[in-house]
DNA sequence: TTCAATGCAAATCTTTTGCAATGGG
DNA sequence: CCCATTGCAAAAGATTTGCATTGAA
């Protein structure tokens, strides 16, 4: 779920992300260690949403020293800097997410295949605004998750009529 | 934030949950047991967003006997029947909903005093099938989630500002 | 009588923390 | 040099599970 990719475009994403880092590090009077560099350039060469157990094996590949407890700490510095979002989708672990982080999205998670695709509406965002307002409510961030099936390259709203199908016959006759 | 109310409204309603859920457990093979009539009673005498601990001192009131194992398994049941809805707001455990479960609604946090609010809007709900729709996707249930600061009685918002403005001075003269 | 349910304690799983050793600024 | 960071192991907190005992059907 959770790949690694090596291009000219992800290493220099890689490296703006890793500065940005380390800025938000300094401003903070904390200190740059090999094992922060590691992870964050590491994390940022994956794609998905991510949990600490991928990101650890990823992580050691490069450095078998480094261990949970750091890179923890390493993602609740990240989570601080604004750089990556946590996010919990119900299977109790954490998932971090930094690489489409710049513009806000929503989530559709495949309850057949596990895929999460993430949509964005203009119109949607909107209709939040009015309805808090209209509550005295003032929204700081949202959350809105869609639970269903998707209809991705293996099709899995085919595969679960197929399913039903096969069933039926099977019941039935 | 879980208060236990005694109307003959209540009364009436609890007896309702409860042989739904006697229903469901007959139509599995399971037994019915003392444990099981008091965990489900409590439930659903209380109000709100239930978690584990709230329901077992709740429990514990009744029958002193009853431990964390069988109110988690019962739980569980719950969720199975469709008469309770597990919830998960990122404080890492999990809260239960059955009173007010009989139509969805989505949910406003204050971060300020912890209410969680309810609403529900249609024009929300359309919207949401409309974008799965032009993606594909088909939704079996979604969650929506407002993080913020509430108006309510204690007025949070003006809280905040008061609070705003105190450090401004502070830091300033 | 039979097998599911209970209650306890132990185990599990994710995440956090204490602390001695290490290493950046 | 000073103090933040690391790595390990232990702790913590929520939830699950193993197992002997209890109790519904």
């Amino acid at each position: 779920m959770a790949s690694v990719e090596n291009t000219q475009e992800v290493d220099q994403l890689v490296r703006a992300k890793e500065s940005a880092f380390l800025e938000f590090i300094q401003s903070k009077g904390l200190k740059t260690t090999r094992q922060r560099s590691t992870i964050v350039q590491v994390f940022f060469r994956m794609r998905g949403h991510i949990s600490v157990e991928e990101l650890l094996r990823e992580v050691k590949l490069v450095n078998p020293k480094i261990g949970y407890a750091t890179v923890y700490r390493t993602l609740h510095l990240l989570v601080a800097s604004g750089l990556v979002e946590e996010r919990r989708f119900g299977d109790g672990l954490a998932r971090y997410e930094g690489r489409s982080e710049v513009e806000h999205h929503d989530h559709m998670i495949c309850l057949e295949c596990g895929q999460i695709f993430e949509f964005f509406n203009p119109r949607l965002e909107a209709l939040q605004e009015k309805l808090a307002e209209e509550n005295n409510f003032k929204i700081y961030r949202h959350r809105l998750e869609l639970y269903g099936i998707c209809k991705d390259v293996e099709s899995c709203q085919h595969k679960k009529e197929m399913a039903a199908r096969k069933a039926h016959k099977a019941t039935g006759g």
